[in-house]
DNA sequence: CTAATGACCATTA
DNA sequence: ATAATGGCCATTA
């Protein structure tokens, strides 16, 4: 089942265009819950949608960060939708997606 | 109800 | 740069 909490994550992930990421952190705060960026990240991980992007939401100091299906194909994914990672990391100034209000 | 878990974060050493 | 630590919080056992 998706719970309320899980549906608030999937709605904003949403949103993040491709060529831009978000963190798991920024995330947190979008859905009005700012301390809960572990619990985001336990979301995403149980995402059944193939639309919410949950490959476009990183660590907040830049490094990749998990993925269900590998790490490594959350890199490959990213960099081929325009995303620059230079030793495992994404500029967050050049690539962070602003969540409206 | 409690305890453990984890795609996290900030601080410290 | 790495590693350890304590905190955080929804979910699950």
């Amino acid at each position: 089942m998706t719970s309320s909490f899980q549906k608030r994550v999937y709605k904003r992930t949403r949103e993040i265009p491709q060529g831009k990421i978000a963190t798991y952190q920024s995330l947190a705060r979008a859905i009005d819950s700012p301390h809960s960026s572990r619990a985001v990240g336990n979301a995403l991980n149980k995402n059944p949608f193939s639309s919410v992007p949950c490959h476009r939401v990183i660590r907040s100091d830049g490094s990749v960060g998990g993925y269900a299906r590998g790490a490594k194909s959350k890199i490959r994914i990213l960099r081929k939708e325009g995303i620059e990672i230079d030793r495992g990391h994404v500029d967050l100034r050049k690539f962070s997606y602003t969540f409206k209000k």
